[in-house]
DNA sequence: TAGATCAATACCTATTCAGCTATGGATTAA
DNA sequence: TTAATCCATAGCTGAATAGGTATTGATCTA
């Protein structure tokens, strides 16, 4: 029900979203004309799905003239390493009683 | 531009669908049914949504008279795992790069 | 065998959204 | 000041898809 892992996902479920993404946590920084430049997209495409990660707290943005500067917080993923953790707990847990399970039975 | 990574954003970014993976990975193996009962949708949706997760291959079926039990596959998980780590990793290395910078300068 | 139940498929509809072009606002350069 | 550059916004269109109902196939039960 989590709103955040929905709105992760959701982010990061496009494939040119996701490598504006991936680009600025391989290379740092960049301005929106360099990402544009190999994006395989137009401008404005580039800066919606920017705008997109930002508002999921993906990336942050920093003014410096008329350039905008678009940088990784790779922090805002800790929910979706939190949620793969829970799963696999989950899943950990089930095994768990299972052996508890086994161990009684074996008694 | 790995596929699998792609298979698996798009397929946990609908909310019924990861809601059903989610209560799979808790509660284990259900049929159709019981997960139609508390899923909010109708029962021919759930079905398409497992279909969608099977082939994603985070969950499996097992054939049991006419109704069919589900369960989740959590290995499939791990291209997200790894993905996450990969991003954490560029980021360290910039870490590091600029780390080694500053010692630069500094002599 | 006839009826009932379970799950999957077929088909349709409405909504969402990624991409485009055109444009505006702001800054830099000539 | 005028022209050019950078980025964001507005508006549009087509494609993808989540949801529904209707139906079929298969299995169990009376």
């Amino acid at each position: 029900m989590s709103d955040v892992q929905d709105t992760l996902f959701k982010t990061l479920a496009d494939p040119t979203r996701r490598a504006l993404f991936e680009r600025l946590c391989r290379e740092g920084e960049k301005t929106v004309g360099a990402l544009t430049a190999r994006a395989g997209v137009s401008q404005p495409v580039v800066s919606k799905h920017l705008g997109i990660l930002k508002q999921a707290g993906l990336v942050r943005d920093r003014h410096e003239g008329r350039q905008t500067h678009y940088s990784a917080q790779l922090g805002a993923l800790a929910p979706l390493v939190d949620w793969t953790s829970e799963m696999a707990g989950f899943w950990q847990n089930r095994f768990n009683d299972l052996e508890d399970l086994l161990k009684r039975m074996d008694q």
